[in-house]
DNA sequence: TATGAATGAGCTTTCATTCAT
DNA sequence: AATGAATGAAAGCTCATTCAT
């Protein structure tokens, strides 16, 4: 049942946006009534909340594997570039749902998508330090954040702006800038 | 009356947010009926428009004057760290309503914003095709677009989400970054 | 407008109660949509808090007229009695009306009833504080407010309850039990 | 299993009101599930009045056996007296109890209070009829439902209005008042 | 008998929009 | 052009009651 209504929630979202999604309509979709939902959540908010950890859950499953096997090695152009391959196709499996988690929900700091981010500035800061070692003093932790949030935001753009460009185009070229960031660390 | 309605709209979408921005406290504050709003915009999502467009603008203005004398010359470590550091200056200068613009407003993807990310990649595609004249193949408009979308989804993740680290740090190594990547194409 | 929702307002409490007067049944009963309401009134209660206010003040008007004759000069069987008629008639005027407003309605301390009973008890302090006079210590207050709630209670349960008995010799009793009261700290 | 129901909805109706006195919470209360309570009572107002009635069994119990004393001989200050100390203490046990019983709770005029008073009334009235045996023609009735009344609606008043008076001063005046009246009729 | 998930009508309140003046 | 009272659909949420198990 809570399945249920979570999946009235993404399907209402998606047909309707952030603002067309009443619990009425949730519970109209879910088949169930109004007063239903209010056993499984407190309120809509806590739908929307599970909605989106649903989808930020089965992004970090996809994205995390690939992400792992990157940092066992040091850099290479092909390891950057599988993991920007797997986040644009990630990314671009549900476009319009990206749409509506994106730009119409309202962000908190305390999201799982918040603690996501987190946990990978986390794991390429201590990845960034190993490499780096001996090698000067660069702010690894500014290092590690600005790197996921060019990933990031560059993926998410070209999912939701489709410009007239290839993926591939796009997962090279952000390799490219990337490995030639590394690089002019002394990064092997 | 146009321009008191639209500062109306700025005041209370920056005191109220998103939500809290009905047309009645937008037309009290503008001191003006309710009915009067509409003779001069369509409806509510009109005025927010031209709220965006108007700090889109001027953003604009403020960011262009330093990017076009960046791209008068060949790129260079302080032409591309002059840009950075304005555009994360003129970001941060009103952090609350960069949150209410970005994250709480629902994007369209015809604002006039969207408009001028374009012309800025058009300028940065120009210029990249200059300077990159005879060397190889590169899909300069594919460059052009990663370079915008990076720099700018950077500098507002910064002022959004207030990171630990100095402003010039991240200005330095969203530089690094850049030049390493233009350096990348042999680029002087 | 306030007219016509607060006459609404009295209509449903008086058909539908308390637990039945629902802001959109006002609304329909006095012609008008339930927006409209709340233009006038900040919330649900302030439209019960004006009804009851209403009547109130209505019961204050009749009642005050004869009870400040009756407090002109001495106790006598007549004046008490003349007040206690006035007192039965009033509440039974509207018998309905004062059963909502009696047994349904949330009591404050800070409603206009409590008022107006404070009112009377330090009217009623003061007429006895001047006959008593040089006549012993008596706690006028406490008598005071000892007589205003046994008539005001005893005549509401009279119209409430319908005993089967004449309105005058409820009328008679009330005053027998309080011209013995008055009598027995030997005034006049 | 009734009991449990009954103590449930008494401790509910105490701490949350009549307003917050739910079915569900009134069943959490009491271990057994929303579904059972209806095998007991037919719905939510029985409960309720239930909890009236024991409350007024309980207060029957503990002032009958006083009042029954007092009535036993003639009216003396010092029975009238015990009668009102014993309802006052009575009434003053549980206040929060009072409140939401008296003000809160829709009455019914076939509860078991007001049957209580009913009885109330006729004993009082045989008692009159004894002591003003040959003694003109009274309306007993009429003076038993008035004191009865007029005692119970003080005291309660007291108890909920909390006015600035001695629990002793308010018991001597209700024992003034009634006694000047009984006298007054030439008892004894 | 007991359960408790499910119901659904109804609650108070909001607000973008209209239109007679 | 300007007003602002009026609108009314719709919002999130509650809760007395039912009924299949």
């Amino acid at each position: 049942m809570v399945e249920r209504i979570i999946a009235a929630g993404r399907t209402v979202l998606l047909d309707n946006g952030y603002e067309g999604a009443s619990t009425n309509r949730i519970a109209r979709v879910a088949g169930i009534s109004p007063g239903s939902v209010y056993q499984y959540f407190p309120d809509k908010d806590a739908i929307v909340a599970e909605v989106v950890d649903r989808w930020t859950d089965a992004m970090h499953a996809r994205i995390s594997r690939v992400f792992a096997d990157a940092l066992e090695g040091p850099p290479t152009p092909v390891s950057v570039r599988d993991t920007m391959g797997e986040l644009l196709d990630a990314l671009a499996e549900n476009p319009r749902l990206l749409r509506v988690l994106i730009e119409e929900l309202p962000r908190s700091p305390d999201s799982r998508l918040a603690a996501f981010e987190r946990r990978i500035d986390d794991l390429l800061t201590m990845w960034l330090r190993f490499h780096l070692r001996g090698r000067g003093d660069r702010p690894v932790e500014a290092i590690a954040w600005i790197l996921v949030r060019t990933v990031e935001n560059v993926a998410v753009s070209y999912v939701l702006d489709r410009p007239p460009m290839e993926r591939d185009v796009v997962a090279d070229e952000l390799t490219a800038m990337v490995t030639a960031y590394l690089q002019d660390m002394s990064l092997p």
